[in-house]
DNA sequence: TTTATATCTCTACATTTGTAGATACATACT
DNA sequence: AGTATGTATCTACAAATGTAGAGATATAAA
């Protein structure tokens, strides 16, 4: 089952941040949170919080009174509904509509690309062998 | 300029209706929303309203007390920063996971993935003709 | 012309989210 | 042992979001 936790924004840049490093304690967060948002450490401290209510952290270790918080759920297990829902939301459910976006947004160079062209290629593969040919 | 409007879920899914109708009423909305799920049409039409408060949306005709709302800004307009975001929040900002989690979602059939080749092909060809080769 | 009906307007409220201060406290110095 | 400091805990609050009922009212039907 794919884990439907919601988590919002601001969480998910936290989650980032664990899924990143693998572990960290709050002081840790707050720290790489200030490289892109000036926000106290209370208020990171809430989202972590609110992040181990969830479910969606835990506490992995502790240090004198250090907790070191790690990631409960990967990024895989959440993406897929998020994705679908995006995908769905800002671009009519059309998968082609996104990639255009996201070939006109981010400049990918032609590694990048041939990269994304070899997953394509394998996936044609994948599909030739089984059901949806 | 990328307008900054910032929309939630429940107003996105109602942009979305009005941006494939082009425009419509808000009980058409509420039809259409009902499909999906089960809400009144005062929470459809508190949604309309707030669009139409944010200016997302604009009161193109009227007949005689029903009136028909119409996108003020296009999906283009909205997607931009907001692809950007999902995707630094959700694939730690690279395309690759993005298309994977997309390949692995979707079932793309060879035909459509071959559609996502030929624009990685076009992007490919315009970057070698420019700055980023 | 009265009445019914569809639609709009207004008001309301619980929940979630972003934000942070005040305070308690455990550990590390001096 | 006493004190300073870094962390944690608790409480709070405004704004945004999802949700909807009550009531007003213009138009259509009788």
């Amino acid at each position: 089952m794919t884990s439907d936790i919601k988590l919002s924004e601001f969480e998910l840049d936290v989650m980032n941040i664990l899924w990143q490093v693998g572990k960290a304690s709050a002081p840790e967060v707050h720290e790489k949170i200030k490289l892109d948002k000036d926000v106290s450490y209370s208020t990171v401290k809430t989202i972590i919080d609110r992040l181990e209510q969830k479910a969606a952290i835990t506490r992995a270790d502790q240090q004198g009174r250090t907790i070191y918080y790690a990631p409960a759920v990967e990024r895989e297990a959440l993406s897929p509904p998020l994705l679908k829902g995006f995908l769905k939301r800002m671009f009519a459910g059309d998968p082609h509509k996104m990639v255009a976006q996201l070939l006109a947004n981010e400049q990918l160079n032609n590694n990048e690309i041939e990269q994304l062209e070899n997953m394509l290629a394998a996936q044609k593969a994948k599909n030739t062998n089984s059901t949806n040919k």
